[in-house]
DNA sequence: GTAGATTTGTTATTATAATCACAAAGTGAG
DNA sequence: CTCACTTTGTGATTATAATAACAAATCTAC
């Protein structure tokens, strides 16, 4: 079974199933039908069993699905890695929050390495690890064989940050900043990014509150 | 124009286009084709066209697009409002980097409030906001007519959280935590939904990668 | 002012995704 | 074993989104 036949958006989807999975394994639920995520995600059933078809994914007519064995499925394409190492860029507030989260390790990741240009950081040490000098980005991610860089950088620096990255082995970006980097299909041609945004999150919200007030009215 | 005439999928778009937009007047370009913008995100031209004939921008043939214009009246509709108040609930590691972003701010968006359950921290205060007892949060929040929650707590207190909220005049929530709260189209009856969840954004990243290295093999 | 080069706005077309509809498979009671 | 009830898996259908194609408008140079 081709990974690529798969459409990205049920790739999409597979992250909010594991979750939805997640909850019903803590629940003690031990099996499910596909009714029962689809109500919980607000979507139709039959979206997901085409989607668990797409992944191969067989459930029994008239019983339903296996919890662990479709999140053993589910996981083994969402998280496939066992420890996937990424290396941070700028270790302010929102890189310092990152670099002492204990969440991405559970996932498959680890935030091998953290650099910083600011003299008065670098050199200091987070959770085990060193914040390096961002001159050191390319030798130092190069040695570590890291191919996914997180920018937490100051909007403004989001350019030097490009150079640096393109001119080494990283082939994808975890972009804080709110700059776009190429891209809404989240690939460029030079590596593969992904956005966020959270300003835009917040007034994405604030738009569909302000559609449902007009809604509401007419 | 009404609003709820423009595909979702426009609206996405808007906030990247502001982005994009901004870098356009940073670089001093006064004026762009939708073929510039095209190129900038890897998309078609005649997407941005369409994109922006939905919102009603108007550009001159031959011409192309007034930066200011287009950026006004984008914003219009992406960041509509002044100054929108936004309540915190969780001040950890995460919680304390939002809490100390300014970068809301110049976007409309204040976080007014901050709560959480941690008597340690109830009651200190992180730039000019004292951190308020959980228990208070329904009463505070009504008083300050805040209608948007921000989720930063451990994933296992979310349950408590949702209770919370659904008891309060809250109507939008941005969830930090890996558990997807309903709705995969972020609008669950009770209230709408965004998650972030960072350890998906990497996992996608990861899986962008080991199929660009299938294909290249292939 | 006209020709040729640009670039928009929009209709027609194609591609993609979601939903419907239903046969096939399984369960359980009597 | 049979009937009534569940629930899956998937081909057919519908809905939605992206692209192509091109006329209409504007600009520049001569
Ligand atoms: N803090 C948040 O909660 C938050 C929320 C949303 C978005 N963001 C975005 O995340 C980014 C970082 O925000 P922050 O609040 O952590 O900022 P910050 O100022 O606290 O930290 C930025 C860090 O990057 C370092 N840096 C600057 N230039 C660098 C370079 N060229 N190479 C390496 N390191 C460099 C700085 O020394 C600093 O340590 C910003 O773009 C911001 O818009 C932050
Ligand atoms: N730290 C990160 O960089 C990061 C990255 C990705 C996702 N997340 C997610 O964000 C969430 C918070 O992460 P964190 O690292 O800031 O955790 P944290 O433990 O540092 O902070 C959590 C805070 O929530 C408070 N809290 C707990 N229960 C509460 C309740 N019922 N009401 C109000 N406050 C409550 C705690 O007292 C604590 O201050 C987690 O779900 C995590 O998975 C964090």
């Amino acid at each position: 079974m081709n990974k690529s036949e798969v459409p990205d958006e049920v790739i999409n989807r597979l992250y909010i199933y594991a979750r939805c999975l997640e909850g019903f394994r803590e629940e003690g639920k031990k099996s499910f039908s596909s009714d029962d995520i689809a109500d919980r995600l607000n979507i139709k059933s039959t979206l997901v069993r085409k989607d668990f078809s797409y992944i191969g994914t067989m459930g029994k007519r008239g019983v339903g699905y296996d919890t662990e064995e479709v999140l053993k499925e589910v996981n083994q394409i969402a998280f496939p890695i066992k420890e996937r190492k990424v290396a941070l860029i700028g270790v302010g507030k929102l890189g310092s929050a990152l670099l002492n989260f204990y969440g991405f390790k559970t996932q498959g990741f680890k935030i091998a390495l953290a650099f910083d240009k600011d003299r008065r950081k670098i050199g200091s040490e987070i959770r085990g690890i060193k914040i390096d000098d961002i001159n050191n980005f390319k030798k130092r991610v190069k040695k570590e064989g890291i191919k996914i860089a997180i920018i937490a950088v100051p909007s403004e620096e989001v350019v030097n940050v490009i150079k640096e990255i393109k001119n080494s082995c990283i082939e994808a970006v975890l972009n804080f900043t709110p700059s776009y980097l190429s891209s809404l299909n989240n690939c460029s041609n030079d590596f593969i990014i992904r956005n966020i945004d959270l300003s835009s999150e917040l007034a994405r919200l604030s738009y569909y509150l302000s559609e449902k007030e007009s809604t509401k009215r007419n």
